[in-house]
DNA sequence: ACAGCCATGTAACTCGTTACATGATTAC
DNA sequence: GTAATCATGTAACGAGTTACATGGCTGT
C-alpha cells in the first residue's frame, strides 16, 4: 500500500534503515552530512512533514514526548523501502549546473567575467571536495564488503569521483578561455 | 527592474539570446537539445508560460497571430540578460542522483540487485552520451573561438566529460560489487 | 545574563509537473 | 482520410522553499 511517496520520503527513509533512531533535528544533520552530495538537502520544515508523512503510512514509529520525538524504521517500513528499491528503475540523474548554464550564454559578457566565474567554482569545489573527503575519511574501518559502512563508502568515491571530474573540467575550461583571451 | 526571475526563466531567455526568434514549440526544442543535459527540459506548458512571464517583464517581444507566435528578445532582455550573469554568483550545481542514493541504502536488496540497476544506469548513460555526442558534432565548424558557437561547444564537452567520468565510477562501483558478490 | 545550539512546527508561496483540451498543417 | 507533428493553452496539484514563531537546554 502507500504507493508513490516521493523520493525524497524514501530517501529519509533509507537514513533511517541504518538501525538507530533520531530525531528530526539529527535527521536533517545526516542528510546535510550525506543526501545533499546527491540527492537534496531538505529544508528543516521539510523534513518534519516527512516524518509525519512516514508515520502517517506507517514507515516509521515514533516515540518520547512533543518537545523531543525520536523516530525509527518500522518492520513495514523496510518492507516497503526494499519495495521501492527493486520495483520502479531508478531513472536518470538530473542536474542543475549553473556554472554550465551561465557558459553556454557567456556570449553575452567579457571572457573576463566567465574567466571569474569559472575560478570561483573552482573555490566552491575545492570546500565540497573537502567535506565530501572528511565524510570518506570518518568511514575507514567500517567499509568492507558486508560491513555496515560498505555502500556509503561506495557513494562517497562515486561523489568523490564526480567532484575530481569537474575540476578537470572546469580547469580545462578556464585554460582555453584564457589562452583566447588575450 | 523586474529582479529575481526564477532560473529557467534566465535560461530560456538566453536560448533566445543567439539571434533567431522562436515559437514557444521551437524554444522547447532547444531546451530539449541543450538545456536539458545541465539544467531541465521544462514542460511544454511551462514554456509557454514562462514566454509569458518575459513579454509581461518587457524582456521578449511576440510577433504573428495567436495561433504562431514568434518571440525574440528584446533589447531589455539582453541587458537584463547580462545583469543576472555578472550579478549574482552562478551558485553551486546540484544533483539528483536516483542510482547514487539507491546505492546508498543498497544494504537493504541484494547485491544482484544493486548489479542490475548499475548495468542499467549503464546503458541509459550510453544512450545518453550518444545524443550529446550528435549535439557537440552538430557544432563543428562554428565552434572556434570568437565563433558563433564557441561557448554551447565548451558546454557540450563539460557535458561529455561529466558522463564519461560517470561512466567510468558506475564501471568501477559496479567492478568492485561484482567481485564481493560470490 | 546571554549566545548558540537543540528541537519543533505553521503559513504563504512558487516552481514545475501532469492531465486535459483544442485546432491547424503536413505527409503518406 | 488519417496519422503525426506543429502549436497553444488551462486547471489542479504537489514538492519544496522561505519566513515566522516558540521554547528548552548548555556553556561561559
Amino acid at each position: 500500500m502507500s504507493q508513490g511517496l516521493p523520493v525524497t520520503s524514501y530517501a529519509l527513509l533509507g537514513l533511517l534503515s541504518f538501525g538507530d533512531d533520531l530525531t528530526g533535528y539529527e535527521l536533517k544533520q545526516r542528510a546535510d552530512r550525506t543526501l545533499r552530495f546527491y540527492w537534496v538537502a531538505p529544508a528543516m520544515s521539510q523534513v518534519y512533514s516527512e516524518l509525519r508523512r512516514l508515520t502517517a503510512a506507517g514507515l516509521v514509529e515514533a516515540t518520547g514526548d512533543a518537545a523531543s520525538t525520536r523516530y525509527r524504521i518500522s518492520g513495514q517500513g523496510r518492507v516497503e523501502l526494499r519495495d521501492w528499491m527493486q520495483g520502479q528503475p531508478a531513472g536518470f540523474p538530473s542536474l542543475k549546473h549553473p556554472v554550465a548554464l551561465k557558459l553556454l550564454m557567456s556570449h553575452m559578457v567579457e571572457d573576463s567575467a566567465t574567466i571569474q566565474m569559472l575560478e570561483e567554482y573552482l573555490t566552491t569545489l575545492r570546500a565540497n571536495l573537502a567535506d565530501l573527503r572528511e565524510v570518506r575519511r570518518s568511514l575507514v574501518g567500517r567499509d568492507a564488503p558486508g560491513e555496515a559502512f560498505h555502500k556509503p563508502a561506495l557513494v562517497a568515491e562515486w561523489g568523490l569521483a564526480y567532484y575530481r571530474s569537474e575540476q578537470r573540467i572546469a580547469r580545462r575550461t578556464l585554460a582555453l578561455l584564457r589562452q583566447s583571451f588575450t
